[in-house]
DNA sequence: ATGAAAGCGCTAACAA
DNA sequence: TTGTTAGCGCTTTCAT
């Protein structure tokens, strides 16, 4: 024998399919006598209500799930950001369906695609390709971006102050004497990743330091990294705009055997960034309130909010904890 | 105007219900010029076909869809877990329902029920709860349980071999003439914590080192290996058997400038512990491993493999790095 | 306060 | 190859 059905139970409690609906989803118009016999019903038969065929008729179309594509999902700042939005998301008892996009464009599509199909609530998006014009088809499906901001699509996007966050880290460095401060950076298509490099710009009126683009990953900083720092005129200061690349060129200054002599900011911590030697200043990111303002934005979406777009920005913090106060020597 | 369904496609390609069904499902026995009409039709209304409805219909009840109960997925360990699920997932075109359940019985109870509710093909679990009974009403949906083996209730499991791994650390400082060697471990009911500490026993033969259970998180750890050096009689080594414990004795050890004088063996990596001074010696859980396995388990499972309940065991590594090769000094 | 009937969007079983 | 009919499990509407 298969799952039992309301049916079922109102045989079984001797009444009307309806007054077992009625009963399940405790409308409040059913004698207690009525109710009580119905929920021994449930009981004795294990009876759980099928949520597909009760959506189907519903009017209000609630799944009462949402969607959140992240870059990965065992990376520290998406691992926050997740848990955040999935906290909101518990909090009025709705579930959270994950993917994981790498910088994979079409995976982002697919699992967008895939996801609204499953009828989801909504979507929180931290895109991952440089275009999201196929997003104008998602009709009836509120969306919100984190982290980095679309393109070819409006809607609600919550991202930190990149600019501002940049352009303080860079002059930090510039107020312990540096003047050749390189910028470490990663994919520029990117528009967050391009406002950190003009923040840099910014800071540095029109004398920056040598720049590094395209680096993909820890591996990769290290690499450059290194080559910077043999060139014939080395900076003495380095700005990495992401905190793999801040990794990468922390175990390369530990290589070369400068991470005593090369002052370092980064942007995003990430953990044990204090417990390194010397402890690593960054201008921090703070993925949780990210994820709570974008859930808390996403679900007023939800609930009828129909405003024009949004961009709303998260502040960054500076915290100075060694390698970003370390004086320029003579040159 | 709402939603399109099947029939409005009907009518616009001036075919048959039946005929569109086919086109959507990609059954072969429609003519190429009828299914042309289809899908010319399906792309002029927008037209998606509702999962719900028909997985109401379908024999085949498939969701096609998991759900993943972590501890915390915004800590490293289930973040690779679950990224690791996630691919396995992901290859085989299932979608990841996601929960954290944090220390919280109850959570877990829910999230458990409440993602079966959802249909979910199976579950995969990180138990929190010390009691898993629960889950005997689940009939019909498999489960796998990860990282910590369930209580009262019986299904495929994949633990590292922590018995093991946790005697392998400890011979280790032990060979590097320890001989108060200090157990720092969490909650004892936890049948993982439990088997950690069978290992550092029977590494010591019965001559344990002092001992602390119920560590709760980083702060409790450094409080906690903070007393125990101040003590008349300290240990000289640390066996620290799980990652935030690991972190909370690495910042006691500092804190009283000893970590270059007690040496330290956490059980579980975690990110840049290769990056501290002195790089943290760990026995590695392979995550990913855990996580690939246990996923392969649970669509076995799913496609209908029927065996008894089976415990895999995934081998645990040791990485020496510094902490773990400081010697006794004479006492 | 309770129930009967209709139908949500789709697929299974069968017929043409 | 195509179409017709019934019905998945539930909620709606309307009657009682």
């Amino acid at each position: 024998m298969s799952r039992p059905t309301m049916n079922d139970v109102a045989r079984t409690a001797g009444v009307s399919l309806k007054t077992v609906s009625r009963v399940v989803n405790g409308e409040p118009t059913v004698t207690p006598d009525l109710a009580a016999r119905v929920r021994a019903a449930v009981e004795t038969l294990d009876y759980r209500p099928h949520l597909g065929a009760s959506l189907l008729r519903r009017n209000d179309r609630r799944t009462r799930m949402i969607g959140v594509l992240l870059e990965d999902v065992s990376n520290p700042f998406s691992g926050v950001l997740h848990r955040a939005i999935e906290e909101e998301a518990h909090a009025r008892g709705v579930h959270v369906l994950t993917g994981s996009l790498g910088e994979d464009e079409r995976r982002e599509r697919e699992l967008a695609r895939a996801f609204r199909q499953r009828q989801t609530d909504g979507l929180i998006i931290a895109p991952t390709g440089s275009d999201q014009t196929y997003l104008s088809r998602f009709t009836g499906t509120p969306i919100v971006f984190v982290d980095r901001q679309p393109s070819g699509f409006l809607a609600d996007t919550v991202v930190s102050t990149n600019v501002a966050g940049a352009a303080v880290a860079v002059r930090h460095l510039a107020a312990h004497g540096h003047r050749r401060i390189a910028f470490l950076g990663d994919n520029q298509r990117i528009p967050t990743a391009r406002e950190r490099f003009r923040g840099y710009l910014q800071a540095l009126g029109h004398r920056p330091g040598p720049v590094v683009h395209e680096l993909r990953g820890e591996a990769a900083a290290e690499r450059a990294t290194i080559a910077l720092l043999r060139r014939a005129d080395p900076p003495t200061a380095l700005f990495t705009s992401q905190n793999l690349i801040t990794i990468g060129a922390v175990r390369a200054l530990r290589r070369l055997d400068r991470h005593r002599s090369v002052a370092l900011v980064g942007f995003d911590d990430f953990p044990l960034a204090d417990l390194l030697e010397p402890a690593v200043t960054v201008v921090a990111q703070h993925p949780a309130r990210i994820g709570r303002v974008a859930a808390g934005a996403l679900f007023e979406r939800i609930d009828g909010h129909d405003g024009p777009p949004r961009e709303i920005r998260v502040a960054t913090t500076l915290i100075a904890r060694g390698s970003g106060e370390i004086f320029a020597t003579g040159n």
